[in-house]
DNA sequence: CTTGATTCTTGAAGTCACTCCAATTATCAT
DNA sequence: ATGATAATTGGAGTGACTTCAAGAATCAAG
């Protein structure tokens, strides 16, 4: 029997693998800003890959997930974690998207032509909002350890997915405006809507008398 | 040329289109049930529903939309149409899920079973939040209107939002429960979170001294 | 370096959702 | 009754994804 314990780099095999998911990905990404997601067949991006159809699928359990692969959650989840238990948790939420902020600014083009097509292909901004689900998880259960209610907590849900949410419109927000701007400049001003939530009323009435 | 405003009830021709639909959604959700929904082929609904199975896709551009169509937006959106436009948005919003409600209680069946398929397929999980943001464009909409702000107003969509994802939380535990005890109330619920939004901190903090 | 186990790759064959299209049939307005 | 219009259908695709078994590459151990 094999060691079970794996170490760090394991041989010749894994970084071979390495290689070859990241060959896929970038083939494919090339390949959809090039001729659009729809029209370009699993075939043609394990062509490029200079892999079989059949490999791609070892690699990737849907074309969707070549642009979802590895976007946010792990990396969201790490910086989370890393965050001290007894932080506020909007705090924690905070410093954890100024991180991501950063993420942005470094890989502004990749970032925005990925998430391009998350909001502008159909089945890929459907999926999204999966991902966005798992995050909510992790969330979830992250409060939970701090709070000690349930992992399913009804009011942790609502909370934590009210934050997604926010975060997910100012992800969009930023798209919108071609990544000029800073991102958690956004986020900080989705957050602090939620924050005072009865602003909605605000928002919905007709400007008073004197304004602009 | 015939003539352009058309009458309410159109002939036999409607009236047959209308029961064909209704036929197809009804087996199809009887089928789906039995068997499971990835479980069912489209020529299995097509065969319970005697028709061919290129018909189905007259009626339906894709099996998701047999689950998905006509569920909550048309209901939502004429609910919402019909509040004043001076009436703070806040309340139009829990006027209309308080009716949402009364449709929840009637049907409960039809919709436990339907939301069942919704939270539990991942294909149909994924459409859902695309429905969604339906509904956020619609409020978004009337939002613009009653405030005067731009219908992309990025505050706007973050409030409209934060709402829809508060009310789909709602929507979920009141599954969860097996549609048992009231949906108003968890919608309630939800929004009250959502307007004191600095509770998320209160949730995440562990139990204080004097509690339960 | 050899060998046997493990893991990857690949092709073939198949399923199923969905598209396109042209022939047929049913309804409609007159 | 009749020509226009719309709905139904079958057939021939396409493309994502599954399953499987054979073959090739890598590995651990002697």
């Amino acid at each position: 029997m094999p060691n079970t314990i794996t170490p760090i780099a394991r041989g010749l095999r894994e970084r071979k693998k390495q290689k070859t998911r990241e060959s896929i990905q970038h083939e494919a990404m090339r390949l959809f800003g090039k001729q659009g997601y729809e029209q370009t067949t699993i075939e043609q991006i394990a062509a490029a890959a200079d892999i079989s159809p059949s490999t791609f699928f070892n690699y990737f359990p849907t074309k969707e997930d070549v642009v979802l692969y590895d976007a946010y959650d792990p990396v969201l989840a790490s910086l989370l974690a890393e965050r001290p238990l007894d932080e506020p948790m909007s705090i924690s939420f905070r410093r954890v998207m100024e991180a991501m902020g950063d993420t942005f600014e470094r890989d502004r083009d990749i970032i925005l032509a990925r998430g391009r097509l998350w909001f502008e292909v159909p089945a890929l901004r459907a999926r999204l909002w999966e991902e966005l689900e798992k995050a909510q998880v992790f969330m979830t259960a992250q409060i939970a350890q701090r709070s000690g209610r349930e992992v399913d907590d009804f009011e942790t849900r609502v909370a934590v997915m009210v934050m997604v949410a926010a975060a997910m419109e100012a992800m969009r927000e930023w798209m919108r405006r071609d990544g000029k701007g800073s991102f958690f400049a956004l986020i900080n001003q989705a957050l602090e809507l939620v924050a005072v939530g009865s602003r909605l009323d605000e928002i919905s009435r007709p400007p008073s008398k004197e304004s602009r």
